[in-house]
DNA sequence: GCCAACGTTGGC
DNA sequence: GCCAACGTTGGC
C-alpha cells in the first residue's frame, strides 16, 4: 500500500465536507496539473492520504483512504484530466502543522516542504509513521 | 494582498 | 525546441 498527500482549501473543499460525504467518498476533481494527474495514475484501491488544508489552517487534518480508480474528471471536458475517488477515514487527533512539519528534521525530505505547489504529492512510509506519530496516531 | 516559485502557453 | 510572457498556487 501506498501513501499520499491531498491539498485542498478548505474554503472549496474542507475536511469537514470530506467527512459529510462519508463512505462513498466523493472524486477528487479540480487537478489541472500533470505531476499531481500522474501520482493519482499510480493510486490502489485502499491507499491512503493525508488531507491537507492549504492557505488556511495549513494543516494536516485527517487520513482518507482511495476508494475509486483513476477516471475521467467530472469537472473537465479534456479527457485528459482523470482522478481518483476518496472517502474520509479518521481525524488527526492532534492536526499536524506545516510549521511542525517544517520544524522536523526527519520530514526535512517531505515533498510538502520541497515540491510546495505540488497539490498530489507522494509520502514515504517513514513520512507517514512521523506524521502520524505527531498528529496522535499509532 | 503581496509576491516568489513554478507550471503552461505560444511565438519564433 | 527554446524561452519569454503569463497565470496560478500558496505561504507569509
Amino acid at each position: 500500500m501506498a501513501y499520499w498527500l491531498f491539498k485542498s482549501e478548505p474554503f472549496k473543499w474542507s475536511w469537514e465536507m470530506q467527512k459529510a460525504k462519508g463512505a462513498a467518498g466523493q472524486e477528487w476533481d479540480g487537478v489541472r496539473n500533470y505531476q499531481a494527474r500522474n501520482n493519482m495514475r499510480a493510486m490502489q484501491v485502499g491507499d491512503r492520504g493525508f488531507f491537507y488544508h492549504s492557505n488556511e489552517g495549513k494543516e494536516i487534518v485527517g487520513i482518507v483512504e482511495v476508494c475509486g480508480l483513476v477516471h475521467p474528471d467530472s469537472t473537465s471536458a479534456d479527457p485528459r484530466w482523470e482522478c481518483v475517488d476518496v472517502r474520509a477515514v479518521e481525524d488527526m487527533p492532534k492536526p499536524v502543522s506545516l510549521e511542525a512539519v517544517k520544524a522536523n528534521p526527519k520530514l526535512a525530505e517531505m515533498a510538502l516542504v520541497k515540491s510546495m505547489r505540488l497539490s498530489v504529492q507522494p509520502v514515504r512510509d517513514e513520512e507517514w509513521d512521523e506524521v502520524c506519530r505527531m498528529g496522535g496516531l499509532l
